[in-house]
DNA sequence: GATGAATGAGGGTTCATTCAT
DNA sequence: AATGAATGAACCCTCATTCAT
């Protein structure tokens, strides 16, 4: 990751960063916008300074991470070289954001899609479609034998379901979750090398 | 399974359905209960004849499953006879419950764990951990290179997310979606037949 | 005036009278809907057993009173005959409106339509044309020499002024006051007897 | 009218005249100091260095009105020889200030009286009152069949409801409107030339 | 003078829940 | 069992006003 998705000296994207991680604590519904003013150290009206409504914040924090993980992907593509670097990147690339510093963010997007009105939802398919294409193309270079769909939304759910259990700091480092999920596809559905 | 998680016969199984059915469309947070009773045919008001609260009927609709699953993995695993019949068992319970008559209430238990209150959490951790015991009993015994702890919460997370893509009724059926996750795990963690 | 405006038997119309009361004494944008439960004696969230919304209130206490002065206007004026029964027959229902049982509807009618939505306003311009089109009817047969459509506002104008100052009960009674402002049309633009 | 009513290169009279103008077309109380702010150019924070408070802008806004037109009138019927003629002045000061560059404010005192504070409105009733008692006084002296103060309110009214349905700029221009508004009078309690 | 972030009270509205009928 | 009016707390949001910069 290139760059913080908040920047700590911004007003408004502190307010994010805090919205984020209470959205994914509690839920979007269940969070209301006063505990998000306590959160940044104002009340809940001033909030409204910086953002036109609840639901804006949770489109905004959505947006970001899709952006970013966007380019983020895009960049260690071009990086990696020969098939199991790119799909390396794959998944280091979702595990990193899964789990690094746009952990609140990234698991927002994941967990609470549903929540974002149908019309904001519309908004941010482009970028979400671009980000599944990277993945459909990689998934489909590697030429296994699973229908790539069928496997991407395997990987996908398998990597989208660790925000629910894994921590970092424990025995098991990044390197080695995305090494194991590595391992999970190539073993499965992919060629032996 | 053997019997339906809910008799229409019974005025409380109706509603608990109709909830179930709604907790999973529109998520927890965002289901009133006027919606729950419209979806039965009485008034809101009318609800709490048959249950306490609110949040009593997400319980129920857990708990409801919660005993059915464990229940019927538990017998199919006793019919089972190899290792990749009874881990094939393992998925195609947890599948037929995502997608048959169950999928309601199986997604709801699922995706809207965050929404019961600890209290209720800590009273069906118990049920919930045995019906894990027998994954981790199953998937230790298939003896493969990956950490079952891991390979369990990738397995459960690929298959849980199914709930969000994948529509029986397609070029996919049941069938075909557990050989190709058996396929997923087989060719990954476990030792090659 | 056959049947008052709202029924004090019915819980919905003692709310609309409420409002209606309020409304007039210190406008529809100065009154909360605490207030207007205060005054029916629950508290505001009940109010929406009953309403949509406050502005549904203001629409329905307009309904009403438009609706009525058509039904009443209508109903004196077939019982009218000659120019002048039914030049006082126009101003009579305006003035038993404006100061009877009615009065706190027909002043809100008159003098808080611009808070009402477009919208709204729309649906109600119907009823309220109906009513003049009698008006311009009845003043173009007394063939007058002033431009009716200019009688008509002044008149109309000079009337609903009278919510602001005059009050039942004084030395001027209602039927004085109806013929104060016949005097002032039949002097002014209309033909000596 | 001898001087505009507010001074454009005066930063707290534009502020006020913008006032007077959002405040007619929307209500006092539909009207927010930030619409206020951005009809000027500047935000809402820094109206406060120009008046103390929204209120003050309505207070100020119905002085200076008050003020003009007593000192108009008085002008007015000092010029004006013979009954018909000061009666003329009378309606053709009101009118003038109803719809001549004085508009908005003008509508703003007569139909948003209500919106000012008991206490505001005391201050302002000097001056007020001293118009009308011009009025009362020309009313009297013309001697008609009506009772003045009944006359003066007919009259009142059916100008002041000019600002709803008259626009200069039509078929009919001021002097008509006012040669209208004359012989409305003059037709009816006062006597004949 | 102007800014813009913050205040804090209050706005209209929603909603799970209660209870007399 | 069902009704439906009522509760009361909480919700998101608005707005006039303040004040350090």
């Amino acid at each position: 990751m290139q760059a913080p998705l908040f920047d700590p000296d911004k007003p408004r994207d502190r307010l994010l960063a805090a919205a984020a991680r209470l959205f994914r604590r509690q839920g979007y519904a269940a969070t209301t916008v006063r505990e998000i003013g306590a959160e940044v150290g104002i009340l809940s009206g001033s909030l409204f300074h910086h953002v036109r409504s609840k639901e804006e914040m949770l489109f905004a924090v959505m947006e970001r991470v899709i952006a970013a993980m966007l380019a983020d992907l895009r960049a260690e593509l071009s990086r990696a070289e020969g098939g199991e670097a790119r799909l390396r990147a794959l998944i280091a690339v979702e595990l990193t954001y899964l789990h690094g510093p746009a952990a609140d963010a990234t698991a927002v997007l994941f967990h609470e899609w549903r929540a974002l009105s149908a019309d904001r939802q519309a908004v941010l398919l482009d970028g979400r479609g671009a980000y599944f294409a990277l993945w459909d193309q990689v998934l489909a270079e590697a030429g296994g034998a699973m229908d790539p769909a069928v496997l991407r939304q395997f990987l996908h759910g398998a990597l989208a379901w660790t925000s629910f259990w894994y921590r970092p700091g424990g025995a098991l480092d990044l390197d080695g979750l995305t090494a194991q999920a590595l391992a999970l596809v190539q073993g499965a559905a992919l060629p032996l090398r």
